[in-house]
DNA sequence: TTTGACCTTATAGTGAAGAAGAAGGTTTGT
DNA sequence: ACAAACCTTCTTCTTCACTATAAGGTCAAA
């Protein structure tokens, strides 16, 4: 009872059966245990960990780099506590990159649209252009997604 | 003079003087003057162009996407306004749900690093797990990068 | 019992985003 | 003047992340 097979959980997580057993393939997702028939079963755990793969990449982290986050539970028996720190703070640098983007991003495209007038008149008079521009700094030259 | 050459453009937004070439045939970077051997020569507001496309990358934007965002300063002859701004706007809300996905990231994984030892015992009783756990919600399903 | 919707593996194909290479022209330093 | 380090176009190759197809097994409802 309570067991998922892969249909539905391509269907919780807005994937597809496809994506899944490529996911596995890539051992991004365990290999479940099987029904008689073969079929594949899975849990909530699955749900939730095929979201967090689904969320990762939506973030822009290649699945390389998802295997990296998900490793910071898996392998845990093989791994020293400092060396998961020194990669869960890695990680962390990256994530913080991206926020700073992401907002400067936001004000920018927020400016635009308080500003912009919603109507009929051409969009030259918007300040997108402007706006976008300031976002455009050039620091920040980091690891690669 | 302050002309800069493909090799340049490259180094300064660590690119590559192909991907920049790839770029312009895909129409994200706007083909630029050439001299009389045919060398392309771009401009300061090609750096801050390509800066733009390479950070939205690293936040997982496609190119058609960055093409989108970019489109809001380039055509704006075309549109009206109104348009650009529903654009800008759409744009927020996939912006909001990265960065909202990105702090409770953060937030797991800060979780980790705070509490996590640092030493060397085993990474067992590390935290991450639980931490990462909480952050594969099922919510926000929404458009695909 | 048979139809239809599921599931299985295996293999091949696709699109995005470059990277690499060939064959040649240009510029700059020495 | 000539080699090194640029640049040009064109074509092909690679990697990633799926996606589709083939050929078949399973299961629940009508």
């Amino acid at each position: 009872m309570g067991y998922l097979r892969i249909g539905e959980l391509a269907h919780r997580t807005g994937t597809s059966t496809e994506t899944l057993r490529f996911y596995e393939s890539k051992d991004l997702i365990v290999a479940p245990r099987r029904s008689d028939a073969g079929y594949r079963l899975y849990t909530q755990a699955d749900v939730a960990r095929v979201d967090f793969i689904v969320k990762s990449k939506r973030l822009g982290f290649s699945l390389k780099e998802i295997e990296e986050l998900l490793s910071l539970r898996i392998e845990r028996e093989s791994k020293t506590c400092g060396e998961v720190k020194k990669l869960a703070q890695a990680k962390l640098v990256t994530i913080e990159n991206k926020l700073v983007e992401l907002t400067q991003m936001k004000s920018a495209l927020q400016k635009i649209t308080d500003a912009c007038c919603g109507g009929e008149t051409s969009a030259l008079e918007c300040t997108i252009l402007n706006s976008l521009d300031g976002v455009s700094d050039s620091e920040s030259r980091n690891s690669k997604p």
